[in-house]
DNA sequence: CTTTAATTGTTTACAGAGTTAACAATGCCA
DNA sequence: TGGCATTGTTAACTCTGTAAACAATTAAAG
């Protein structure tokens, strides 16, 4: 009685939207990052910066003169991690590290002239390719959604 | 006239909330994403499943003969990535690798008994702990969330 | 049928992101 | 002065995931 099962009665097709994961926030979550993500570096191509760097040079340019370590709980990543970063951004000559008169342990973190220029252009990149991404939302959904999400970033701080 | 600056003065306090990135939805994406994330590790403790693991057995679980090819497919990870999870969950003896007549090329994955239960009570856990970390927001804040990103993550399939 | 192409699971090598632990240099403070 | 904390850094390591190659097998095309 039982015969072979053809293909397409053993390859079951989960139905999306239904499943228990679906009524998890953490992994909507995570799969809506993955989607985002992969944009991101498409939008910015070969030569474009990682975020953890543009991330980085962000905060660089809007408080120049930050500090790393306060730079690195800003980003919500360990000093040491930093390290690398701080060294790819000024590789690239985006970013400066510059010694302080009246603490000789920090280097205060300013942004160069293309660095700050390489900043406002890739933010309007990515700007608008989110924007096209998420046209399938509107901007109330878009605004709402983020307004969430900086819940959620703000909880246990 | 440049006096030494204090560290108050030169440690730059970014104010929150109104930075270029928090305009970004992939930069709340992923920062969201951790805070939920660090919680769900919090949540199971040791002897818990890893998020990719806990994903896998959802679907072996609500999918039961599902092949790795269609698992990887629906998870969003390569086949190959895919091994190693399989592994660790047959090495837990929470899902089996079966034959299947008819194709020997692939290999159904069903779930244990045992591989049910723990997938039922760490489903439980999960979201009694997502309910309690987001009690600052109403429930309808919590699903107009799981909608948004559940339409982030259908773009471009 | 026979040859060619595609699929499945797998291994291996690798890259990226991030953590912890240790360390030297420096600053703070009692 | 002596002890403690902070800053930036390096090194070793883990975790997650990808890409490339491969053997076995199935499907498709001629």
């Amino acid at each position: 009685m039982t015969k072979t099962m053809t293909k397409a009665e053993r390859d079951i097709t989960l139905k999306e939207g239904h499943g228990d994961l679906d009524s998890l926030v953490g992994y909507n979550l995570k799969r809506a990052y993955v989607v985002i993500n992969a944009d991101y570096r498409a939008a910015l191509g070969e030569d474009g910066l990682a975020p953890r760097e543009f991330s980085a040079l962000a905060l660089i340019v809007q408080a120049p003169g930050i500090t790393q370590s306060t730079l690195a709980r800003h980003l919500g990543v360990e000093r040491s991690g930093l390290v690398k970063i701080v060294d790819e951004l000024e590789a690239r000559a985006f970013v400066q590290r510059q010694a302080v008169k009246g603490d000789r342990r920090v280097q205060a973190l300013i942004a160069t002239e293309s660095g700050s220029g390489f900043y406002a252009k890739t933010l309007e990149t990515v700007k608008a390719h989110e924007a096209k991404m998420l046209s399938s939302l509107s901007s109330d959904e878009v605004n709402t959604l983020k307004e969430l999400l900086y819940k959620i970033r703000s909880i246990e701080l």
